[in-house]
DNA sequence: CTGAAAGCGCTAACAT
DNA sequence: ATGTTAGCGCTTTCAG
């Protein structure tokens, strides 16, 4: 039989009562008294049992992730391992759990209301791309205590929370402005691709705060394939004059390896010809030859800030929280810059 | 206020004992009631409060996944997440929860008491990766329902699962010699490599069937790193006669990619010349080209079956389970014959 | 500052 | 087959 807040109490002749508020920190209990069950408490080894915790506090100390899971996920979606690490660390230090749940973007309605009318959490992380109006609907209206990591792709009173991609788009812009590249090609997602969108705003702005302009004839759009990224860099090759653009921006990964697979096979020298510069460091970019630059995002910082601004909501419902996060940062390699 | 067991109780003319026993399908209670109840708990919309059953019941359905979460570990190990994803899915199906808790080879001992103690979880799934000789100590004396994802480096009595990886290279030998390739090089990790010799030593076995020898000679070990595969292969190519091998079995994706550079920048033709294969279906496989060929290894499945064992193991606590499952699968692309 | 006592909502053993 | 009742172990309000 284990130890429980009865034996502490008998043990430091007292009441449950007091054990109890003493382990908790209770103002109301001298500073002599904690020391002593405190010490008590140590030594019979006493563990209070969380399932009698949750029950008499009505509050589990657990936040539930709720996202997508279907297999093949740690591939296609690494970050959200990336997330998951930097949410477990943050709920961890601060004394709660973190659960993990699947679902799709058609049975996140139940789920939510399962996990909360069951009282399984005290609230709920969750991924932008489960997100639905349906969900927003419900959250809302039933006070959930929430937070998306990712800005929702419509306008609503969720919370969220999102890396600043338009920021990261400056960045990959203002470096290639400054190490002397005057004409930009950007090569991006469709137009459904809103971190592609943000990316590309951010690359214009500031091109245009060197009172410069993003040649539109030099911007393309497409899936976001190695494929697409070859046939496109391939198309921009042969339809645009020579030395009619010096470098390159990919939006993501996977059109940077193509392009760069596509300008090798044409000869092009990169980065002495073309620089070539993407997002989010993932480690295929040090696979490549030359290894690619990229400005990289803090996938698990961004999922430490969101597990601390929920457990903030917790606190303090009525927060409204829509906001940028991450400081982008910008990993230079051989694709902008010759070897030393 | 939400719907209790009482509001059931008293709409349906009866008591709340009957009622529980009613919504969790005991044998004692008439189908005819049991189907009133269960249409009157569904009409008022009544959810039991998992905070109270887990108390009364003494039992939370919960499982703890204990592993290392440190930053990047999406990158350095996307199996672990799918391993993950698949877990969920066994355990949600069953009406169990999971949980994500992160902790280190140091603090696993101290981590897996809390929870326990506690009664966080029934059981718990332990990454191969955290698990001490200390820790196999603690599980076995405390009788904790518990599974290894991997098999421990130690021999123990603790329970554990593992992908067949001596089945996997007997695959990949098997493969090489039907399409007519007699000598055949390894290049693995070091001696404390496991999976890597449990691969070569299923390629001996799978070259020994067919009444033929793998030359000691071609075999090589070193770093698991794209660098380490490039070295190997040079001096491979400049120290033995031409022709001395034509294939290449490569432990790990990162020293196939390191093997299949050396090869190409030395003028080799992959698969004409030399056929390449390697192990775990990596995305990045697809990236090379030609495109790899792998025997690829269900981490979503491991995960799965990992769950599911856990629990069986919580109903029956004496069964002992060591054991190997997931079955490989080949995956036939470029690097091991020509284009159709 | 401390003690007494009322729950928290459900399960399960026991009585009928 | 159904009703009754004793917990499950802790938190928290209220009295003193």
């Amino acid at each position: 039989m284990p130890v429980t807040i009865h034996d502490v109490a008998r043990e430091a002749g007292t009441t449950i009562g007091t054990v109890s508020k003493a382990l908790n920190n209770s103002h109301s209990i001298s500073g002599e008294r904690t020391v002593q069950i405190k010490t008590i408490a140590e030594r019979l080894g006493y563990r209070p049992n969380a399932r009698a915790q949750t029950f008499a506090r009505q509050a589990n100390r657990e936040i539930v992730f709720l996202t997508g899971l279907p297999r093949d996920i740690a591939f296609a979606n690494p970050h959200m391992f990336e997330i998951l690490a930097g949410a477990e660390a943050a709920l961890t230090s601060k004394g709660y759990g973190l659960k993990l749940r699947g679902c799709g973007a058609d049975t996140v309605c139940s789920m939510m209301k399962d996990v909360m009318e069951r009282k399984l959490a005290d609230g709920l992380l969750l991924h932008a791309s489960i997100v639905t109006r349906e969900l927003a609907v419900h959250v809302t209206h039933t006070e959930t205590p929430h937070l998306v990591i990712g800005k929702p792709g419509f306008s609503s009173s969720l919370c969220w929370i999102d890396n600043n991609n338009q920021l990261a788009g400056e960045l990959a812009a203002g470096y290639l402005l400054d190490s002397g590249k005057r004409k930009i090609a950007y090569i991006g997602g469709g137009d459904e691709d809103r971190i592609s969108q943000d990316r590309l705003e951010g690359v214009k702005v500031r091109i245009k705060e060197s009172r410069m302009c993003l040649d539109p004839s030099l911007v393309f759009k497409g899936e976001s394939t190695m494929a697409e990224g070859t046939r496109i860099t391939n198309g921009l090759l042969s339809r645009v004059p020579d030395a009619a653009f010096d470098s390159v921006i990919c939006a993501n990964n996977l059109l940077a390896f193509g392009c760069l697979n596509a300008l090798q096979a044409r000869g092009v020298r990169v980065p002495e010809d073309i620089a070539l510069i993407t997002f989010d460091d993932h480690p295929l970019a040090q696979l490549t030859n030359p290894m690619m630059t990229t400005v990289s995002i803090d996938m698990y910082d961004l999922g430490e800030q969101a597990g601390k601004l929920l457990l903030s909501k917790i606190r303090k419902p009525q927060m409204q929280i829509q906001t940028y996060t991450t400081i982008p940062r910008l990993v230079v390699r051989g694709s902008t810059a010759s070897a030393p």
